[in-house]
DNA sequence: TGTCAGAATATTTTCGATATTTTCTGAATT
DNA sequence: AATTCAGAAAATATCGAAAATATTCTGACA
């Protein structure tokens, strides 16, 4: 193996990706026997790239019984956004303080290569590529990563991660139109102009929509 | 091993004790044939329990070299402790509004518990007996608990962690004759009689000591 | 004196066989 | 019909040796 990526490494970065683009459903028991083949990896390296992802929040574990996919709820998500919304804004806050032209013209970068990045897989609107959806990413990692503090930035690309599970989850109720393209575009304008506040709350509504999105959606649904 | 308590488990509690009491030191190297012999473990056990604790922000790890223990600084100290503030007040802001009966029970239990413990080993001011760190933690726990936001309540668990590691730093510099208990029977009264601003702020000053603390013991120290 | 290639040493990573625990199955008992 | 229990089957946890990779040491050359 002459590449630098270890193979635990290489394991757990694909098991990330499946879990993320729902190849792993939510819930479903991770089967060492049956990953080995997947994979084509030994128990050993199975098992730290589990551990990792379990510590990173995307699979949980119990003793004796194995780990799994983690689960989705509502509840959850309502969690998971009151927290980003507020972890974000202040490392937006911060950012905007503190970002000099490094951090303007990242955010500028990331911005083009997401908007000229092929969005759906062959024109079908429930699904994204992994290109998309990795510059989605990197633009949002820009506009915080001139934050002074690397805690909150660090927490942020975290949750991250489990929200891309949900993202997942609402793309079939993106029946509303959504212009995700116009609300970043508002999001970088705001941060370039250093109008913190106003930016801070186009941060906020940008998160929370992927929440609205799935409640009405699964009420409408419910009735 | 009739032992619920599986021998990953095992070894992780006991290599995240010896490094938060700094019987395994900052920076230091964590290797593998010398963990063998002290842990009694083998290369797999141990691996994921240092993978556990590398995500958990107490070891750090780059492919190929092995484990080490975490760093500190004051740099880090600092992003810490302003993330914590955000992170706890935001917690205990939710616990106020919505604690019930349980929640101020549990508090007062818990300060009960806290101060009736023995803080210090032989009477050494230096040092923090293992029962009275747990039953601090416990507290801080406590007061949160109330808060609906589980993903808040589990960030704020996990920056603690690292919290403990600087507290120990934090001793020797403790000239001040700080009235730790003053501190903490304040925060639960303001939190029990439903002020939330106050509590916070009381929060936010007990949280911050630490880090004022070392920031002047290490500048008293340079010159 | 400083630099560099290559051998020698030390350390980490990987693997599958073995031990342990949980889950399943079905017959016996109440 | 419901419960209990033992044995079989399936899954997970553990181990240490072997392979892969980094680091250190040695001595020749500039």
């Amino acid at each position: 193996m002459t590449a630098s990526e270890t193979q635990t490494e290489l394991t757990y970065h694909r098991l990330r990706a499946d879990i993320l683009n729902g190849n792993l459903q939510p819930g479903s028991a991770l089967q060492f026997a049956q990953l080995r083949e997947t994979y084509a990896a030994s128990m050993g390296v199975l098992r730290e790239a589990l551990t990792r992802l379990t510590a990173e929040g995307l699979a949980t574990s119990r003793a004796q019984q194995g780990f799994r996919v983690v689960e989705v709820s509502l509840k959850d998500l309502n969690d998971l956004t009151n927290v980003r919304v507020l972890i974000e804004t202040a490392a937006l806050r911060e950012a905007v303080a503190y970002g000099e032209l490094d951090w303007e013209s990242d955010i500028v970068s990331a911005y083009h290569r997401m908007t000229r990045t092929e969005k759906h897989i062959n024109g079908d609107e429930n699904t994204v590529t992994d290109d998309w959806a990795q510059a989605h990413q990197v633009f949002h990692f820009a506009l915080l990563s001139a934050a002074p503090n690397t805690r909150l930035i660090a927490i942020a690309d975290g949750l991250r991660a489990s929200a891309e599970l949900y993202r997942r989850w609402s793309m079939p109720y993106e029946t509303v139109k959504r212009d995700v393209d116009a609300e970043h575009q508002e999001l970088m304008e705001l941060a370039l102009a250093r109008q913190s506040n106003e930016a801070c709350d186009a941060l906020a509504r940008h998160l929370s929509f992927t929440r609205e999105l799935i409640v009405k959606g699964t009420e409408s649904a419910r009735q």
